[in-house]
DNA sequence: GCCAACGTTGGC
DNA sequence: GCCAACGTTGGC
C-alpha cells in the first residue's frame, strides 16, 4: 500500500465538503501537471491512503485523511468545452488527463498545519516541505505518514 | 498582493 | 532542441 498527499483548496473543495459528498466520495477532477496525472494514472492503487492537504488558505496544513477508492480513469473534464479544465487536444480515443476516486477515510482528532510539519525534525525529507515544490499530489513515505497521523492525534 | 519557483508554450 | 515569455502555485 501507498501513501500520497493531495492538495485542495478549501475554499474550492475541503475535506468537511469530502465528508457530505454522497459516498463521501469525489473524482479527483482538474489536475492539469503531468507529474500529479503520473501517480494518479500509474501508481495510485485502491486502498492508498491520502493526506487531504488544505492549500492556500488561512492555516495551511493536513485536514484530515482520505483513501483511493476506484482505479485510475479518463478526467471526463477535459471532454468538456464548458469546463474551466476542458483540454482541446484530448481525446475519447487518446484521453490526455486521468484521475481517481477519493473517499473519506478518517478524522483526525485536528488539523496539522505546515507550520508544525516545518519544525519535525522527522519530516525534513518531506518532499512536501523542499524548497520550490509546487506539485498537489506527492508521494509520502509510510514513516512520514505515521509521524503525521501522530501529530494529529495527540 | 507579492514574489520565488518552475512548468508550459511557441518561435526560431 | 533551445530558450524567452508567460502562467500558475502557494506560502507569507
Amino acid at each position: 500500500m501507498n501513501y500520497w498527499l493531495m492538495k485542495s483548496e478549501p475554499d474550492v473543495f475541503s475535506f468537511e465538503d469530502l465528508k457530505k459528498r454522497p459516498k463521501q466520495t469525489e473524482p479527483w477532477n482538474g489536475v492539469r501537471n503531468y507529474q500529479a496525472r503520473n501517480f494518479m494514472r500509474d501508481s495510485m492503487k485502491e486502498g492508498d491512503i491520502i493526506l487531504f492537504y488544505h492549500s492556500s488558505c488561512e492555516i495551511p496544513g493536513v485536514a484530515g485523511l482520505a483513501k483511493v477508492s476506484s482505479a485510475p480513469y479518463p478526467d471526463s473534464t477535459q471532454f468538456d468545452k464548458k469546463s474551466e479544465y476542458f483540454d482541446p487536444k484530448a481525446t475519447k480515443e487518446v484521453p490526455r488527463w486521468f484521475l481517481v476516486d477519493v473517499t473519506f477515510h478518517q478524522d483526525l482528532k485536528h488539523h496539522v498545519p505546515l507550520s508544525d510539519l516545518k519544525t519535525c525534525k522527522d519530516l525534513e525529507a518531506m518532499r512536501l516541505l523542499q524548497p520550490g515544490n509546487r506539485l498537489s499530489i506527492l508521494p509520502v513515505t509510510h514513516e512520514e505518514f505515521i509521524v503525521i497521523k501522530k501529530l494529529g492525534s495527540n
